[in-house]
DNA sequence: ACTTGCTCCTGTAGCCACTACAGGAACTAA
DNA sequence: TTAGTTCCTGTAGTGGCTACAGGAGCAAGT
């Protein structure tokens, strides 16, 4: 059994962060010593170092918590498992081309922006009416 | 004088948002009319365009106040535009290439996972011991 | 036995940039 | 006048942590 500092060093999730996940009913509550502190088995810290992967892989807590359960009960969990990473995969996807056409954007805004100059084009075009858009949008996630 | 929903129609900010960006002194206060409701300037709803334009392009607040600082003094406003804007891209780049890593990682994992298996071998390697990591990294922006 | 210094405990508040109410007041059109 | 819409303030919630404050427990050295 290993203590939270311990348990934190070997899944490699920050202290304050396990005791959120605790506290958020992420993971389960883990026994404790007599003079109350927590007490980790090698179980309960392998489910903390599997949250963190997860989390590394951009998973949002809701979905790990899906997977959680899932190696619960083994019962048919890979197809389910699958679907929720190629949805996420899509999401990472949508997310590179986002930030991709904004590098595009911001590069043509800035490409004409030069040192020395006392009005800078940059922030005058986005300024202006009617730039780059169609309409009134109002969309962000 | 425009009222709040125009403003915000034409600006492209929510009107939640609006009142947010006032509380928060990022826009200036508008003035009223005599029923005690915000009424905006054509220049005040470019300001909120401009404060829009720039979330779209992934700027944080903080950097946007900047920029707008530096619009009511022009006094060399390009060259500093320039450094952060650069310095934002470099933000940008290092998250595409963050997410295609991941993107990478995610396949890499979900390839092995067809439907049927009892035991998901995606689950399975990212609940055991040592797997893709070099030691206890914790680090997480 | 006592002290030093480390780890741990609970509880609360802050971060970012919004978003979503509730409960009421003020306009606008029929 | 009445119904419907827009606006007002104030507060709380979102996700996923992170950072305290103020105290208790514990291990090693003297």
């Amino acid at each position: 059994m290993f203590t939270i500092g311990k348990a934190s060093e070997q899944s490699g999730v920050n202290i304050e962060t396990i005791r959120y996940y605790e506290r958020e009913g992420i993971v389960p509550k883990p026994g404790r010593s007599a003079g109350g502190r927590r007490l980790y088995s090698p179980d309960e810290i392998a489910k903390l170092r599997f949250v963190r992967r997860c989390r590394d892989l951009g998973f949002p807590i809701s979905i790990i918590q899906t997977f959680l359960s899932l190696t619960e009960q083994d019962d048919r969990s890979c197809g389910e498992v699958k679907t929720l990473a190629e949805n996420h995969l899509d999401e990472i996807n949508a997310k590179i081309e986002n930030l991709t056409r904004l590098r595009e954007a911001l590069l043509s805004l800035s490409s004409n922006c030069d040192d020395g100059t006392a009005d800078c084009p940059m922030l005058d075009s986005l300024m202006k009416d009617g730039f780059g858009e169609s309409g009134s949008e109002q969309s962000r996630h």
